[in-house]
DNA sequence: CATGAATGAGAGTTCATTCAT
DNA sequence: AATGAATGAACTCTCATTCAT
């Protein structure tokens, strides 16, 4: 029986704290800095979180799982249907992931790569982190085993060994991206030629 | 001579700091840990620093330069040479930056990475890790542009694409290797037998 | 009618205060944790009670006294009979007090203690204490001299001072109950030995 | 190597909160009020104590042990001697007690039953509270039966049983004395004449 | 050079209380 | 009568920094 009211305040905590955690990380992102950029007061942060931990959480489970959980559904679908292009699915997975999470990607990595720092110290984030790279791993994999099946992707390369090599890549350009050294999406397709045959 | 025992210190500071920011970022590393760790009380840190900052900076001087001044040394002069082989410079650069660090490959990445997030906020750091990309991105350059001259490389792709490339994949598996999904050598190899002819 | 669940939820909200108060002390004691053992929540607390110290002196005054209203009745009453045994009445006072408040001994006298060590703080207890040990110390102070008339008891010391005592030893042993060295009641025999004659 | 305004300052930390307690119970004393008290500030009380709770043990030890220590080494040597004369030790045991601590009694009281509530919830205050109990029964034991030894006390009860009643006797016109009900030392000496032969 | 005392700002958290619904 | 959102003051504790010794 929660009121409305509550429901879109926390909302609104949530993408403050995505926000500023973005920025500054989230040791570095105070409470009290949070609710008042949303023009509360600090004392109601408790009436809904338990603890800033829980707000973590929160974040990380509603701001950045990369949306896999739609991602995926859309994309085994196609893998079920015949004919089936395998590279569009690919290049939709590793290069439009971020205008799907609609949110600008230095905003979305610099909060992601945080959250990876910070799991050093926390280990429910470690476990989250480590299974969502097990999910997204997983994704690409079957693409790519589907696309060696269809003769689309060479089959002299071990198929869990490109999806690490894509993984990879995806990640260093997001690093590359931070250090102000973007890398433009010609690059990415010319891993692509290599895998395709 | 009578500042012997003070240049030791500042060293073992810088020491002990660079591996508990490897563990725990450098906001949440306190003076007084730091300095309990080497047997000083805080007092002194003050003796050696103007500001925490100035240790953070120290830091990157000193431990997290990946060493580039004395490998760029080694390598621009092993490329002077005729016959040049260029695949097993750049080997020695992506593979082996670790192990000539004299250090942990975990504590270093961790400690690269908490430094990197530290950047948003820090504006000297954000140049220093810029100008640090560039001199490996212009090492790695010289190299590949070598390469192609000699024949080694292939050269239907621009040698910056192919740098990118490289450091990509490099800071990509850093990741993978903290999210504990780590990526065999030989995987890597892989990436250079695409490159090379 | 219409307040009926009102009146039971004030009395359940008294109930579960005194309890939660024996364990932890009035302060210790939160208003969310009282509504939440009851099933409700803490805005509804103000339907009953204007502010927490209000439920101090609801527990105080229904909870508290001993139960010296009733029982003080009963005493006066047999005290007026011929022929009148006075020692009953006396180990009735201090040896069955706990059982005929329906309560746990330990419960009460640790929320007694309490409430003792939570007068210093406030004016109001403190003058209800006082009061409350005047009513009982008056109590006992007619059995004793109504002792004394009728032969019982010893006359050679005056009767205050025999009720005094009386309170302490009572007083003196719930103490040591608390600190877990429970007096067994044979050992207040003794002292109601020495009084009569 | 401590500096001798430390060592006075915790010393003075250690005096306001006793005071404090005894008038408002540990919870309720905050370190704000105590450093103020002092002319600190609270940051510096960190200096002293890694915790509140340090506090209150340093506050048990030094404060609140009813210097067991040095009576018991004074009154076991008062009983090796020959003749010796009970009553006077059993009198400093109980009635001197509060003189010899150099503190107010009421003070004294009033904190000592704070932290008899307190040991509801802290098993250590709860330990150290039943060992100090029962060093003083011990103490007390001693005496009593020295005294039915040399026929000055009663024999015709048991040596432990007047050991408690005196304690519990001593602890409940404690108890009085705080609801502002105190019992004159004739009444105690009255106790003794029963105990004595 | 090193120490330990002191500072003051700010952190996360709790809680009695108010109030619109 | 009951709810849950919001407040604001108070709490314990941390920490970079300064300084007399």
């Amino acid at each position: 029986m929660k009121y409305a009211t509550g429901i879109e305040t926390k909302k609104r905590i949530v993408d403050a704290a995505f926000k500023l955690m973005a920025h500054r990380g989230f040791d570095a992102l105070s409470i009290d800095d949070i609710m008042k950029s949303i023009g509360r007061t600090k004392g109601s942060f408790y009436v809904h979180f338990n603890s800033k931990e829980e707000l973590l959480y929160e974040i990380m489970e509603t701001r950045l799982d990369r949306g896999y959980n739609q991602l995926a559904d859309e994309i085994l679908e196609e893998l079920s249907r015949e004919p089936c292009q395998v590279r569009p699915l690919l290049e939709k997975i590793t290069k439009e992931v971020y205008s799907s999470l609609g949110e600008n990607r230095l905003t979305w990595t610099s909060a992601f790569y945080h959250l990876l720092i910070h799991s050093r110290k926390n280990e429910v984030v470690q476990t989250w982190l480590k299974s969502n790279a097990e999910q997204w791993s997983s994704l690409l994999n079957h693409v790519v085993e589907k696309g060696q099946e269809t003769g689309q992707i060479r089959t002299d390369v071990d198929a869990q060994v490109i999806t690490n090599m894509m993984m990879g890549i995806v990640m260093g350009y997001d690093i590359l991206y931070m250090i102000d050294r973007p890398v433009n999406d010609e690059e990415v397709n010319l891993i692509h030629d290599w895998m395709f045959v």
